[in-house]
DNA sequence: GCCAACGTTGGC
DNA sequence: GCCAACGTTGGC
């Protein structure tokens, strides 16, 4: 069982509209990179996934399950890009900054940390323990 | 809003 | 296949 983290700007696609949509999910479209992509055809049904708010909020608010294995992204035509379905199973107590997970060092290899720019992105099942622990679970 | 880091594209 | 130009992401 594989951990990941997922990024999305909160202006654009947050935890709360993720909430809204209840137990149906919603497509995690609109990814055109191929690392994000690679990982998302990894993912496998019922399969945990970190839900971070990017840019403006900086923070991983709470946990999705994967509902869906990766599928075209209805999105676009072209063939290249694919995607999964989530949705949201748990918000966090307390939030967890980037700020947090940078003084820990238990994260110090996190990819979150290390690569800021790769918007789907493997969780160690450690470091998944860890963020877990500092947000209150 | 700015800018650094990174990825992609396209000319050669 | 190399590399410069360009576009996008995301932290600050």
């Amino acid at each position: 069982m594989a951990y990941w983290l997922m990024k999305s700007e909160p202006e654009v696609f947050s935890w709360d509209d993720l909430v809204a949509k209840g137990a149906q999910g919603e497509e995690w479209d609109g990814v055109r990179n191929y690392q994000a992509r690679n990982n998302m055809r990894a993912m496998k049904l019922g399969e945990k996934a970190f839900f971070y708010h990017s840019r403006t909020a900086t923070e991983v608010v709470g946990i999705c399950e994967i509902i869906a294995e990766a599928h075209p992204d209805s999105t676009t035509d072209d063939p290249r890009w694919e995607c999964v379905d989530v949705r949201a199973v748990q918000p966090f107590p307390q939030p967890v900054t980037l700020a947090m997970c940078k003084a820990d060092p238990r994260l110090a290899d996190m990819v979150l940390v290390n690569n800021t720019r790769l918007s789907v992105q493997p969780v160690r099942d450690s470091e998944w323990a860890v963020v877990c622990e500092l947000g209150g679970l």
